[in-house]
DNA sequence: AGTATCCATATTGTATACTATAAAGCAAGC
DNA sequence: GCTTGCTTTATAGTATACAATATGGATACT
């Protein structure tokens, strides 16, 4: 898969942050007319770029028009089974198969994220976030794998920023919750990165599942413990 | 990924067909002009379908250039690793998600297979075959394990055609070992269609891992006990 | 004779002009 | 008044011309 590089031309790099910002919003309609005078250049490495992205998945063709891909949110479960399986299977092999270089662009990743978690926005500190689990995926040292892994990253950031995005995420409950979250997603990075360290791949496993269910945890409260409370709405009153 | 959409364009798909038909071997130079001319069509949708199968890991940057992924000897056991944990998923899945669509389709691919068998080439056959679990593949109805499996499926497709290409496989003994191969291939077809029929999940799994020893077993015939007998090579004398 | 630099050339990357096609709007007929 | 078909227009697809860059060879200098 295409996301193994790092990366291809800077145009497309720029399409795909913009797209995994929600500067470009899932479902858009992309103009290559349009895009290429944004970005002062002609249609053709926009069309390229575009071809990148629908193979990244990151883009979808609808009849010969290209659009964000949607987040379906039929998918959702799909998704995170996927990403509990792909998560298990790249620690463990992570733990078995990792280089000293591995290890050392791990916690270099790990610092990042560590450093931009009190005071940054929430688009940085997810990007930290991705990259630490970016190079543990590198430290698999199976490409295979590495490419489902990374795929159901870049999706499942896709949707956690969808979801806690703006609106949502600024009333004072997410707020003070958000802390305790960082916290513990903390804790979890640095027992993933010392499980790997200590190649034990049964650890690095477990700690997968933890991390996952960390993560399908805080979607959920989003998702289906919405705006309302239970209590506060009367039906029919 | 884009191997689950079928497909792109019909230069990407004359590319894609040809390179794993081995008519483009691994590695050699894919020169944008030359493919023009003999395709009979511009350098741009030469330029467009390239980018495509770059993102579908079949064509490889080197530099500016760009040539037909070489398979990595190194890769082939990674290449195993991957089919066994990403059949066994697809399979499972597929047993629990399978349309009655699926069935039919799946047991359409399973007939073509066997019809094939008898009489055309190598190249007709292992066509069935991948047609046969890409079938599998979209009945687990996850496309994040579907594009993970058909990246593996595709490498083990190109790495089974390099092995038995042309010199390899006219010899005496391969040819009476293939029947008895082809035999046991499709007897585990049909059983695993049978399970994902059932909905047997347990079933279709370990199903998978005897597919998986029997595609192996295979290659390293091929691999590991070359031209040459042990017993008939004396070196030295 | 070997190496390094510079120039020539081949090949990729980009821009633009042109073509084909699909969608939208308008008109005419039912 | 709604539907259907044609025309117009916008947008994607393709070709070609042009620019940038990498590569190989030749020549000159050490």
């Amino acid at each position: 898969m295409a996301t193994t590089e790092r990366d291809g031309n800077k145009i497309a790099r720029h399409l795909r942050d913009a797209i995994l910002r929600l500067q470009y919003r899932p479902g858009q309609n992309l103009d290559e007319a349009e895009l290429s005078e944004a970005l002062g250049v002609s249609r053709t490495p926009v069309r390229e770029a575009i071809i990148q992205l629908v193979a990244d998945g990151l883009v979808v063709r609808d009849g010969r028009k290209a659009r964000v891909s949607p987040l379906d949110l039929d998918d959702v479960p799909k998704l995170y089974d996927a990403l509990l399986i792909s998560s298990r299977m790249v620690q463990r092999l992570a733990a078995k198969n990792r280089t000293e270089d591995d290890l050392s662009s791990i916690k270099k990743m790990l610092m990042r994220f560590e450093n931009v978690t009190e005071a940054t926005s929430g688009v940085e500190r997810s990007e930290a976030n991705l990259e630490f689990h970016f190079a543990i995926s590198r430290a698999a040292g199976n490409k295979y794998f590495q490419a489902f892994y990374d795929q159901v990253l870049i999706d499942t950031i896709r949707l956690a920023r969808v979801c806690f995005s703006d609106q949502l995420s600024t009333n004072a409950d997410s707020v003070s919750s958000l802390s305790a979250h960082l916290e513990e997603t903390v804790r979890q990075h640095r027992l993933i990165l010392a499980a790997i360290e200590d190649a034990d791949a049964d650890t690095a496993d477990e700690l997968a599942v933890l991390h996952h269910k960390l993560t399908t945890e805080r979607i959920k409260k989003v998702l289906f413990s919405g705006v309302f409370d239970d209590k506060q709405l009367q039906l029919g009153s």
